[in-house]
DNA sequence: CGCAATTACCTAGCATTACTAGGTATGGGA
DNA sequence: TCCCATACCTAGTAATGCTAGGTAATTGCG
């Protein structure tokens, strides 16, 4: 509750929502929401501003739906943003295996 | 590089490595290294004030060595300091499992 | 023996970043 | 109609890993 085990995932997190459509911000949260059962219920002061980031990094692009009634930003990977959806993935994997190795270590 | 995956699980990995044994800040840092294969490879400025954050926290205890010719401060879990590595774990296999379901929804 | 590298510790300040807490606006259902 | 959910935004805060500096003592090598 207190900590925050996110920092320096977020992005991967985001990346990954996006790996097969685009979607706009609420959108992405809900995703976020249900991939991860519930795990990650992220505020929208959390998530707009990765978006912004990543976009300003070319790693998004963005523009305003048509599609709905509704006022949408939707954002798309570039080509770039799947490059480091790829690297950040691998990057996780490690990271992850890295952790396990520490921390499982007792035997 | 550039980002920082490890926020926020630092202090799982410094608690990780005392579980089993006592040790001095400059052996953690080792032991984070060789139970990571080389992965975590940390500067001290980083691993010290952790371990006075978790002493502050009263997750540890700390004294001088007189084992040694060197000046050491050997650091050893409190209960309560077993009882968080016993939470952060669970909480990193959960994390973990979350991350997993995010990025790993391709299919 | 002299000297450099390693061991071993410390801390002030920086940069990043997730989050809080506020705000605006619109559409749909009761 | 009126409220809730949708949908967006941002300024400021807090946490924290890291940089970059510093101090000493011990060990090993030439």
């Amino acid at each position: 509750m207190g900590n925050e085990p996110l920092k320096g995932h977020l992005d991967l997190l985001v990346l990954a929502c996006l790996e097969n459509e685009p979607l706009h911000g609420y959108a992405i949260i809900d995703s976020l929401k249900q991939r991860s059962s519930g795990f990650f219920d992220l505020p929208e002061g959390t998530v707009y501003p990765v978006l912004h980031r990543l976009e300003k990094a070319k790693l998004l692009t963005s523009r305003w739906s048509q599609q709905s009634s509704r006022r949408r930003r939707v954002y798309r990977l570039t080509r770039a943003g799947k490059a480091a959806l790829a690297e950040q993935t691998l990057q996780w994997s490690q990271f992850s295996l890295a952790v396990a190795g520490v921390v499982g270590a007792t035997s």
